[in-house]
DNA sequence: GTCTATAGGATGATAGAC
DNA sequence: GTCTATCATCCTATAGAC
């Protein structure tokens, strides 16, 4: 059975993202990926012109999703409200990224080297500045990245804590807002 | 200058981490930690029989550590004073503990098929069940876990909040307590 | 677009001399 | 305890045929 035609990139990335986010970075090689599409580590080069390529083009939506968050909050008023509404659509973002979240999440050093890892890292370090005044508390700073993590976080409870994912996320969200500073 | 004896062994666990928190577990070759110490590849492997083994030698005191703080507290009647007693003295036992949590916290893949990673994992859910009661709501559970995670996270956001240690260090488990259930 | 074949190198680990 | 030398295996990446 043939593959369908420009079917082979999109599967490339999904089967890498899959063993990237399952047993890290460095572990999978393209050989492997190669293997569970049935063709070769050639085949792949044709596609992607690096490893790192194929990470790149992954964190591509999760980028563009990102930064139009951000460019829309620029453009409001700083108040309680709307930082609620950012936590809001950031977990919204992330439920379809579950993978790339933990695929960041567990494989920092290997994300960090990476130049589309570190745009994200720095992406979300910026969101932190939208959800607490720079001279807040220190415990109150922690709280705005706990907030966002929390978030990140229940990708990774979902498979420890005895409920479904629908459930799990909303509790995570609420658990977000209750993070960010009261005002 | 010779080394002094019985030193080597632990100046090679000292590199290793440092190695393993900074650029990750994979992409630390022993060559590499070799190097750094003047010796060849060989001589590690005197002192350790794999490169795995290092690693295992690397949870051991922290790993006794937690068994004694659990140990303890299964003794107490639980009570909200006692989860936050267990709190503090975990926030104690990770100070001295850093780069080893980076670690853990950045090589998840790797940290999870290592049998001394799986049982620092398993200690560290174990904790959970103390902070928090098996039938508590979603959010008290998720608060739970996010109370331990915020004093590991402490050690990451210390690069980024421009604040000295100590005060992170406070800040964080002040934020840890309040997220414990107030039943 | 996918293949075979291979370059060029690093890696974890071991044997055996000193 | 540390060395030299080596093994077997894996890796990313490329050249060139079909």
């Amino acid at each position: 059975m043939p593959r369908r035609r420009g079917d082979t990139r999109e599967q490339i990335r999904e089967v890498a993202l899959e063993l990237f986010a399952e047993q890290g970075y460095e572990k999978t090689s393209l050989r492997e990926i190669a293997e569970r599409l049935g063709v070769t580590k050639a085949a792949l080069y044709y596609h992607f012109k690096t490893k790192e390529d194929i990470v790149t083009s992954l964190f591509e939506d999760f980028k563009a999703d990102i930064d139009e968050l951000r460019s829309w909050a620029r453009e409001q008023p700083v108040t309680p409200e709307l930082r609620r509404e950012v936590v809001r659509r950031y977990a919204e973002i992330l439920r379809g990224a579950g993978k790339l979240i933990q695929f960041m999440q567990e494989n920092g050093p290997a994300v960090r080297e990476m130049k589309a890892g570190g745009d994200a890292r720095e992406r979300f370090r910026a969101f932190a500045e939208i959800l607490v005044d720079k001279d807040a508390s220190l415990p109150d700073q922690i709280r705005a990245r706990l907030s966002l993590f929390s978030l990140n976080l229940a990708f990774v409870l979902r498979q420890e804590i005895d409920a479904d994912d629908e459930a799990v996320h909303a509790a995570a969200l609420e658990v977000a807002l209750d993070l960010l500073p009261s005002d």
